[in-house]
RNA sequence: GGAGAGAUGGCUGAGUGGCCGAAAGCGCUCGCCUCGAAAGCGAGUAGGCGGGUAGCCCCGCCUCGUGGGUUCGAAUCCCACUCUCUCCGCCA
């Protein structure tokens, strides 16, 4: 959510932030300023008739207590009251309709995002690594998984559906693998707490990472109950400070966390069909910040070198690619892509995506700090990427990794989480 | 699943209809004292919203888990919900 003194003040800012990610109603932002403009003036009136109602209610008081007759104030009391009543009536519905609208309005971009409306807009700002040159033609990673039989997609559309997958034995292995080493990369070297959140949130932890009210049809929610599956750490995770004033020293706080992401990917049948680069469930490790606001982008900047490094330590070649406006979500400012090179695809990939957010989300779930003990709270900026994905990760290393007779090399940093293995063979 | 108890400021905890945004204690901040510290003494110490003046000051309104109700008036009475705790049962 952002600040309804800067709709009030520079309206046309707004607009144009509308307008350049291509989410939101430019009328809204007139629809704001009028239910402000009406919320003021009933807030006005009511006030005032508080001040009175609080007045007599203590004449009353006092003059029952030195037992005299109060009777001509009650009878005053009531129609104040009565009138309260009706006021409250009138700009109930008016504050309503004006938090539901600020809910809906996107956050700003920075002024250094690349402005376009779509993904051709975006722009490379960093690489690393050659993409291998096959002397055989490379498989997909769904056809090395199956063979390989650490995949399975017929059974997981057996027991569930499609987009649904079962990893067996050094499959399965390889998925606890990878998510022990990105945690313990992410707590000795770069000094994040690790975290293991609930995977089921409800609807206020969802608003306020700002899933909701707007994205409704992305994610799953559990039949009569307030509980929806978390889509990404980052929503059980930067809501653990919802309604706190932290104490400045405490901050930056960096949170590591691994949960299975569940995501509902309504309207985007028949992309990605094959393999896991879409499921609906999937595992990832995400890294969340809550820093000064003077700070968030150089801790921007950090956590891309981050979540970077688990490329790096994994061999995978990859690219950083800014997001343009049309590109960057409801709540980001500005957005930086992780894309790791996919050779089924002869493209790169996103495996990692890593977000500031300035205060948008802190105004949402009321996160603020405190700089001194006398000064008034400030809302923090929150952060966050993911450290990075676990399926795509997968992927990624299947096909980078696999070798003419298909089988696949395991990387050196994951093989102590591997008891050793150097090799992913048939049987295995 | 059954039975019961509870939810008040950073913490403990008092408050059963008006004088209560709220006693007391602890904690914390500042000052005095001291060579310094402790102790002691004094002062201060929630958040939000609206308005004024304009910078960090004044005025008003709201908030005692959340929402509704009774009443001229609710932290206090009634109802619903949420959460926490205890006991029994069940269970990974």
């Amino acid at each position: 959510m952002i600040d309804l003194r800067l709709i009030r003040d520079s309206p046309e800012l707004v607009r144009e932030a509308i307008r350049k990610k291509g989410i939101g109603e430019e009328h809204d932002v007139d629809e704001v300023l009028r239910l402000d403009a009406k919320r003021r003036e009933l807030l006005q009136e009511v006030q005032e008739l508080r001040a009175r109602r609080n007045r007599l209610s203590q004449e009353i008081g006092r003059l029952k207590e030195s037992g005299g007759s109060p009777n001509e104030l009650v009878v005053e009391m009531r129609e104040v009251s009565s009138r309260i009543k009706e006021l409250d009536g009138q700009l109930r519905p008016v504050e309503e309709r004006l938090q539901t609208l600020l809910l809906y309005i996107p956050n700003i971009p920075h002024p250094d995002a690349p402005v376009g409306p779509d993904e051709t807009h975006n722009v490379e700002v960093d690489r690393w690594g050659e993409p291998r040159n096959f002397e055989f033609p490379p498989k997909p990673h769904w056809e090395l998984g199956t063979s390989l039989r650490i995949l399975d997609f017929e059974r997981a559309a057996k027991v569930t559906g499609t987009r649904f997958t079962v990893f067996w034995n050094a499959g399965a292995r390889l998925v606890r693998a990878l998510i022990s080493f990105m945690i313990d990369l992410h707590v000795r070297e770069h000094g994040y707490a690790e975290v293991l959140p609930p995977f089921l949130v409800n609807e206020q932890a969802m608003v306020g990472t700002a899933q909701l009210p707007r994205f409704r049809e992305d994610s799953f929610k559990v039949e009569g109950y307030d509980f929806y599956l978390v889509p990404t750490a980052e929503v059980p995770v930067t809501n653990l400070h919802r309604g706190e004033i932290l104490e400045a020293d405490q901050l930056p706080l960096y949170y590591v966390a691994y949960t299975a992401c569940f995501r509902s990917e309504a309207g985007s049948y028949g992309r990605d069909t094959r393999g896991l680069i879409r499921q609906h469930q999937f595992d990832k490790v995400e890294l969340v910040k809550v820093v000064t606001p003077e700070t968030s982008y150089q801790e921007l900047e950090k956590l891309v070198r981050e979540a970077g490094e688990v490329l790096r330590r994994l061999g995978l070649p990859y690219r950083v690619v800014e997001m343009c406006t049309g590109d960057l979500g409801f709540a980001q400012t500005r957005k930086y892509d992780l894309e790791v090179w996919m050779p089924s695809y002869q493209r790169y990939v996103e495996i990692s995506s890593c977000s500031n957010f300035e205060d948008f989300q802190a105004r949402r779930a009321n996160i603020r700090f405190r700089r001194s003990r006398k000064s008034r709270p400030e809302y923090v900026h929150t952060l966050n990427g993911s450290g990075v994905a676990i399926g795509r990760t997968i992927a990624a290393l299947l096909e980078n990794y696999q070798c003419s007779d298909g089988s696949v090399v395991i990387p050196e940093a994951l093989r102590p989480y591997m008891q050793g293995m150097d090799r992913i063979t048939p049987g295995d």
